[in-house]
DNA sequence: TATAAGCGCAATTATTCGGTTGCGCAAATA
DNA sequence: TATTTGCGCAACCGAATAATTGCGCTTATA
């Protein structure tokens, strides 16, 4: 079962839950309230998510408070770096101005 | 079908195709070679890489050589975004002296 | 104490995914 | 011109995915 953070952000869903419990812990109950599923859908998102450990929880009594782990989202921008700089640089606009000197050549 | 860039790069084959196209264009045989995997199999990756417009082709005869379409790629960067303000801000690290003093407290 | 609420886990199901195989077509090459 | 090469498309297959349903357990509440 292939388990890393960029299939975990495949699913819109779970993107949503993403941006929900980074401003507050919630419960897979309150969730789901948010969302058109059954809390267990919201739980098996869930399950997902801490798997590949994006996601820490708190046992409040019979709730369960799950949040955030916002050093893990890190990964996914360490992989855009590479394209990051390559925008930033203008290696974009670089290729465009080489392309119409090789169409203005022919 | 469901075809975003998020759900695109789920793929670890897909991923290393983004990047490999990102340092020049490649045609599908090219891609194959750097796989254990069929030209067929690059070339359905490829049509999906299409589909969300994360790639461009350039047709020289019988080959196609496919490149990487920067400008999409903002697309992740865009969502990471929201994320990156909260660490930037080092809204973690409150969390963890609030987390702290709350234990203190007990 | 009986009932309700919050949750995780397991079984089931329809759908999607990644891959292979087998075409057919157009461009290059012998 | 005959053959090879590069490619896309469609059919097919096993595995993974997302969701539902039905538990059982623990913690609140009446």
């Amino acid at each position: 079962m292939r388990r890393d953070i960029f299939q975990a952000i495949a699913d819109p869903t779970r993107r949503a839950i993403i941006g929900l419990i980074a401003l507050q812990a919630m419960t897979p109950n309150a969730l789901a309230e948010h969302f058109d599923t059954s809390r267990q859908a919201v739980s098996k998102h869930i399950k997902i998510l801490t798997e590949c450990e994006l996601i820490k929880q708190e046992q409040k009594g019979r709730e369960i408070y799950y949040s955030l782990e916002l050093e893990k989202m890190k990964e996914i921008d360490r992989w855009l770096e590479q394209f990051r700089t390559m925008w930033e640089t203008r290696f974009n606009q670089l290729d465009e101005v080489l392309s119409i000197m090789k169409e203005q050549k022919q």
